[in-house]
DNA sequence: TATAGCAATATACTAAAGTATAGCGGTATC
DNA sequence: GATACCGCTATACTTTAGTATATTGCTATA
C-alpha cells in the first residue's frame, strides 16, 4: 500500500517530542498523582503524613500511586532503620522540575477561566 | 472536632491554583485528547481528516472527545452550509495557548529521559 | 491485656474509560 | 442500482481505574 505524504504528515512533530509529552502525561495520570506530587513539593513526608494531607485518599491508592511514581523516577522512597521502620517519600530532582509544568498549567488555567467568564459576559 | 493547623497546612497553596491545574488536567485527560489537540495545532481540520491523522482512533471516540473539548472551550466546531454539510474543528485561542503547557511538558520529558539514562549508566 | 499507630497488603467490588461493530441519512460516482 | 464518502450515533462489550473494608506484623502506650 503506497501512500503519498500530505502536507500535514510532513509537518508532523518529531517522535521525541511525542514521547516526552507522553512521559509527562504518564506522571500526572490518575486521580491522585497530582495531589501526591503537589504535597511532596512542600518537602519530604512519611506515608501517614501524606495520607493525612491528601483528603479522602485510601492507603491502598496512596501506596499504589507512590509505587508508580517511584517507578517513573519522580519519587524516591527511603526506609529508615528505626524501630519501627520509618519510610519517607520525597521528590527526585526530576520530580521537582515538574514544578515548571505545573506552573505552566496554573498560568493557562487562570487565563482560561478568565477568557471563559468574559465570553459568558459578552453573550 | 477542633484541629490545630500544622506547618504543612499553613503552607497549602491557594485554591485558585488548584482549580487552574485541575482545569488543565481535565483538558488533557484521556487517551485521545492530546493527540487531537496536537493534530489541531497544525490547523483547522474536518472530522474525517482528524480521524485519518490520528492512528487507531474510532469515530465514536473522536466524536466524544471533540464534544468534551468543545465544552471545555478549547475547540471550536463550525458547520458549513455546503452540500453535504462540512464540519470543521479548530482550536480556540485558549486552545492554542495550551502550546505553552505542552512545551513545558516536552522540556521536562526530554530532561527526564536524559537524567534517567544517565542514572542507568552510573549504576 | 487492650488499644493505637505505622506502613502497608489482600480481597471484593463498582464505576469509568475505551473498543468493536453496525448503522443512518444524505450525496456523488461508477 | 451498487458502492463509497461524510459526519456522525447506538449498542454491546471489555479493560482499567478507583473504592470499601479488613487484616498483617511490629512497637509503644494506657
Amino acid at each position: 500500500m503506497v501512500q503519498i505524504l500530505t502536507l500535514k504528515e510532513i509537518k508532523a512533530c518529531p517522535k521525541s517530542y511525542v514521547m516526552a509529552v507522553n512521559e509527562a502525561l504518564t506522571v500526572f495520570q490518575g486521580k491522585w498523582k497530582m495531589p501526591i506530587i503537589g504535597s511532596l513539593m512542600f518537602g519530604k513526608q512519611r506515608f501517614r503524613e501524606l495520607e493525612r494531607s491528601i483528603p479522602k485518599i485510601t492507603s491502598r491508592m496512596l501506596s499504589k500511586e507512590l509505587k508508580e511514581l517511584e517507578l517513573n523516577g519522580v519519587v524516591k522512597r527511603t526506609v529508615l532503620d528505626t524501630i519501627p521502620v520509618t519510610v519517607t517519600y520525597e521528590l527526585t530532582e526530576s520530580g521537582y522540575t515538574l514544578k515548571k509544568v505545573v506552573e505552566a498549567m496554573i498560568v493557562w488555567g487562570m487565563q482560561h477561566r478568565e477568557s471563559n467568564s468574559n465570553k459568558k459576559k459578552a453573550v
